[in-house]
DNA sequence: CAGGGGGCTAAGG
DNA sequence: GCCTTAGCCCCCT
């Protein structure tokens, strides 16, 4: 299936984003080979297993903020987890053209 | 098969 | 900077 090779594709990408640097929803699907599918990407992440290895924290939306309602406890989480990198979170924001990583 | 909704985006006011 | 609108595409009823 080709839904197969994109999910993997996806997780490939997130997966390769380093540590300190952060990635849009866009960007990712972009890089995976998938234009377009943003929404797809948040999908994959949402369904997420807590176990799973992914970074899913160093994926963000294009507006430079956490997908998740301000101060839930997920967006709590990502926050600590990007600061713990090095990232600066002003108001509620991440800089992209700072951190942005555009692949390899 | 149709409808609704999502960790989205770009564009416009 | 904020909010709204219109596209987007996949997934689950």
């Amino acid at each position: 299936m080709t839904n197969t090779h994109h999910r993997e594709a996806i997780f490939l990408t997130i997966s390769r984003i380093p540590p300190g640097k952060i990635c849009t929803y866009g960007h990712v699907a972009r890089i995976a080979g998938v234009p377009g599918h943003a929404r797809y990407v948040g999908h994959l992440l949402k369904n997420l297993p807590c176990n799973s290895a992914i970074p899913w924290h160093r994926v963000i939306n294009s507006q430079g903020r956490s997908s998740f309602p301000e101060g839930s406890p997920m967006q709590q989480e990502q926050h600590f987890l990007l600061k713990q990198e090095g990232i600066e979170i002003k108001k509620q924001r991440i800089p992209l053209s700072r951190y942005l990583w555009l692949g390899e």
